[in-house]
DNA sequence: AAGTTTTGCTAAACCGATTTAGTTTTATAT
DNA sequence: ATATAAAACTAAATCGGTTTAGCAAAACTT
């Protein structure tokens, strides 16, 4: 009824009549270093197999150090594009040794300093952190004490601390061209309120293209708080639509669109003939929707991937000084909700 | 440059010039137990918070036999479905001074073997698994060596392993129930080809409406492969809608619903004039497809939150041989994909 | 005043691995 | 025959906590 206790190294070491140092020289492979007789080694590996021992990580890693583990703090796992991104460190993880550890932060402060300590404390070998605004002293606290960790979807320009995120500055500048090709010009951006940079890089793609095009007159920028989206979006849409009779809406977040989207459809608002709209990554929503949503593609799969190696390289390699940085390119999805041409 | 080691309890305990032993017991509440002069346990507590000391969890562990780690397998965290519930399965952990590592299986025996193994090497306390099928006899074998382990979503009648998942009977049986009332007769169901019993039962209680309701001669059940279901989800479509004339249909799975309505879109099939359509699981693309689809809800925060209670529960108490069976209530959202009503 | 109890604290064992520093035995060199 | 080196293995320290057993000093009995 009790809970059979594990096999231990030394139950193995007692089977074989050796000591608890000659089987875990033998079953770490280093028989030959240590010069282990070669029938010795290959009793000792036959008993641990029939014994089915398998080393207790908790002991291996309070002596090591290490956990082979990677702790993921996103904002929230059960927004689709945090969990596909979940899924892809995980897949990269494994494939490194490693398995990962996540937390949701709501975008808070100190939900983050809390989730961090927790991680640490359970000795996580690595951070790769979704930064929520206001983080950037923990950030650099983090940097500084030499915790191995990377930055992914979002980053702070002045630390010195590795990331991979999006080219958010040409997301939105791809994304406003083409709209202006479509023979737009009246058009608006929806973001949130933040002074995060990858929110600022997107703004600052649609401000230059605009004033490029000669369109800075129409330049309209509305933004919503984090905590209180769907209230907000509202009014937010019924101004640019009713009162600024904007043509054409650019949403900065999947989670924006979405929300945007299901105001619109209350509003009864035609899209794109009463309005064009633009979306950020790729969610079924925007594929099944009448008509299909033009959205920005990001690389998900090598954003996740580059974040766990340069992780892992760092664990590794020690090399925590090294800044790599990592911006990839977004494509540009082009649906039925941006064009002119469809109409009529 | 060197990563700075941690604060340890020896450090603290040289610092006010005590013992360690003190120091722990004074950190961990027990002061008034081991009779300590409350102005040391002061002292002690002031200077490990000045330190910032905060324990090491693996060394804790180690000794204690406990990691405060709960491993998670579900099929595929981005899988909006699975992913909703590792969130709510993180929040309850996190109440309950629990960690959550989250692996997916991939619908996959091999996997599944993997990730269990993983974790348990990793020192989890315990186990919260979406069993995938052909698991049965791991699971079983997990039971027996009597790992705390609750099933989530799926379950195996024939085992004595504690879960939390729908009453699926119920699920298909509100639905075809709700149906026939809307005057439909010709209903088709749509499910995958496994022997998992979550997705026996919602064929069950199908074809039991149907029967009691005279309709057992509309009976039809297409079954397409986990690994090509967008494939297969075509052709099945075209037999049911083009060959033999059904009016609705009943997707058996989120994700089965959604590469349904992909198909039901190219094949240009008007819903629900053509063919009304019910789906399962809240999501998105339901609610902003036109028309809303009507779907069933599952209480999602009930299920999981359950499944981290008796998990704990488990580990705490080391009731293990207690089987706390949860079938939750599901709940039809009708929305306009599955009305005579509407049209015209 | 001697014995008992209470108070306040510490030494040392322990968890299960890894690693360093030896030790013993056998082989080789001088 | 004696010193040196190599081979094959082990004892003990270590990681950082928790816990058990126990000690010394003060307080209380009678």
């Amino acid at each position: 009824m009790a809970k059979e206790k594990r096999i231990s190294l030394k139950d193995v070491a007692n089977s074989v009549g050796v000591s608890p140092t000659l089987v875990s020289i033998v079953l770490n492979g280093k028989a030959k270093q240590y010069r282990i007789a070669s029938e010795m080694a290959e009793k000792v590996i036959k008993a641990a197999m029939e014994m089915n021992y398998s080393p207790n990580l908790i002991a291996r890693n309070l002596r090591g150090g290490k956990t082979q583990l990677i702790g993921l703090i996103v904002t929230d796992i059960s927004n689709p594009f945090y969990s596909a991104i979940a899924r892809i460190v995980e897949n990269r993880a494994n494939e490194l040794g490693y398995t990962v550890v996540f937390s949701s932060s709501d975008e808070d402060l100190g939900n983050t300093k809390k989730l961090i300590d927790v991680l640490l404390s359970k000795g996580v070998d690595g951070l790769i952190i979704v930064p929520c605004d206001g983080s950037e002293d923990i950030i650099r606290g983090l940097h500084e004490s030499n915790t191995p960790l990377v930055l992914i979807d979002r980053n702070f320009p002045n630390l010195d601390v590795s990331f991979s995120c999006l080219n958010n500055y040409k997301a939105t500048e791809l994304t406003t061209k083409h709209l202006i090709e479509q023979g737009y010009e009246n058009i608006a951006l929806v973001g949130y309120k933040t002074g995060m940079n990858h929110i600022l890089d997107r703004i600052r793609g649609y401000e230059d293209t605009m004033n490029a095009a000669g369109l800075g007159k129409y330049i309209q920028e509305k933004k919503v708080n984090l905590m209180n989206t769907k209230v907000e979006m509202s009014s937010v849409l019924d101004v640019l639509v009713n009162k600024k009779k904007v043509e054409a809406v650019i949403f900065l977040t999947n989670m924006l669109a979405v929300t945007g989207l299901y105001c619109l459809k209350d509003m009864n608002v035609k899209i794109p003939e009463d309005l064009a709209v633009v979306g950020f990554n790729r969610n079924d929503v925007f594929n099944l929707f009448s008509p299909t949503i033009t959205y920005i593609r990001q690389p998900l799969e090598l954003i996740a991937t580059q974040a766990v190696t340069i992780l892992v390289d760092k664990i590794n390699h020690g090399e925590l000084e090294i800044k790599a940085m990592t911006y990839s390119e977004p494509q540009l999805v082009v649906g039925a909700s941006s064009s002119k041409k469809d109409i009529g």
